[in-house]
DNA sequence: TGTACATCAGTGAACGCGCGTTCACTGATGTAC
DNA sequence: TGTACATCAGTGAACGCGCGTTCACTGATGTAC
């Protein structure tokens, strides 16, 4: 089951049909039956194998940097995500692309789904609790605002961390993202230069910025 | 030809079959070839028809904001796109998210694509020339940085618009997209709160971010 | 005003294809005595 | 060590479906004389 879940992996998930799986595999469309009793669950599988992938690589990367270089960290973080996404178009486009039609998400997506999120969030909690982050976060939320973050504030130790911190992270993210998802859709085309390392240096200076943004480093 | 263009633009374009189209006509789907030569030309009228509605609607609402009345400008390109996106789910999909595997947007699209860009970019433009725009935007770019910037360079007053001011213009409108992509492809579910009002009062307190970032009011 | 003919919008049957899913099957590998 | 049987991984044919595309057609609308 392994090996089968590794190899289609590996083979991108483009047309992500069943028996287009099984072709990769070299096996007859009817075997994936005997792992996956349906498409839904091979591409919920699928999709948690990718977010583990995206989250492994993410979590690698910030691993390596010295603890306390903050924006050496968050580097890494950004660096590995896109880096994967270039790698895995077909299954970064399955996680961050529009959503197939009629598949909904079993729950055992989410906690894969997390991780990238959890990487980025550390590095930010970090910088708070050693007071390395630059800029004033003790600003107050409106009630509204601060309601809107609840489903947010359990994933992080909610007396301690100031809603203007999570709220800048959340933007971040969404850049972090943005920015990749523009890169593989095309988006940029026309916009950024083709020269190789022109995409390199748009990325990676909009990345210091971002840093600068949320006061890392 | 017009008429069926429309029709099909309201319905969602979610299958994107041509088949599915002409049952929404209530045509047989042989009918359709008098008008497109082929699906990927049907694809193609949808995606100008979609940037153009969407370009429409920002533009609109930009326009019917007093004139040096940057922020609210900015604002209401802002809800404009995310209000668009919101109400045609499948067209934002088609234009926003995966590629659709095998096509490749021809040159007629680029002209409609750029609207959305072109009125955030007045905004801004606007403000930099009345002097209204906040933060230090002399600092000049690495060459490098300057080099990826060229195609984008084409598109604004070359030597009187300061690299930096480009550069968070671009930022800005990869968070405005990331921001719609992640609420309507679902990855706010657990994040922000599902309450009526939590999504409008996130995007919100985010756009108003943006707009300080980006010196804005 | 009336007839003859061309143009046009749309029909409906057919094609070959890839899809998800089912089903009865085959042959190799393990386990029991 | 040898035989009998269960388990397992995978096969291959078949199903019904929706797809993009083609083709010969029909009937209404316009134009010419």
């Amino acid at each position: 089951v392994a090996t089968a879940r590794e190899h289609l992996a590996v083979h991108g998930a483009a047309g992500l049909s069943l028996r287009a799986v099984a072709r990769d595999l070299g096996m007859a469309s009817s075997a994936v039956y005997r792992y996956f009793p349906s498409r839904d669950d091979l591409l919920t599988a699928l999709i948690i194998d990718g977010y583990n992938g995206l989250g492994e690589a993410a979590e690698a990367a910030e691993a390596a940097v010295r603890r306390n270089d903050l924006r050496g960290r968050f580097r890494a973080v950004c660096g590995a995500v896109r880096r994967w996404a270039l790698d895995h178009p077909h299954e970064y486009a399955l996680l961050y692309g529009s959503p197939v039609p009629g598949y909904a998400a079993p729950q055992d997506t989410v906690a894969p789904a997390v991780r990238v999120s959890a990487v980025l969030i550390t590095v930010l909690l970090d910088g708070f609790a050693t007071g390395q982050l630059t800029g004033q976060l003790g600003a107050p939320l409106p009630r509204r605002q601060r309601g809107a973050l609840a489903p947010v504030r359990d994933w992080v130790p909610a007396d301690v961390v100031p809603d203007e911190l999570m709220v800048r992270g959340l933007m971040v993210w969404t850049e972090l993202f943005g920015m990749v998802s523009f890169e593989l859709f095309g988006h940029i085309h026309q916009v950024i230069g083709e020269e190789p390392g022109d995409r390199d240096a748009y990325f990676h200076a909009q990345v210091e910025r971002m840093a600068a943004f949320v006061g890392v480093g």
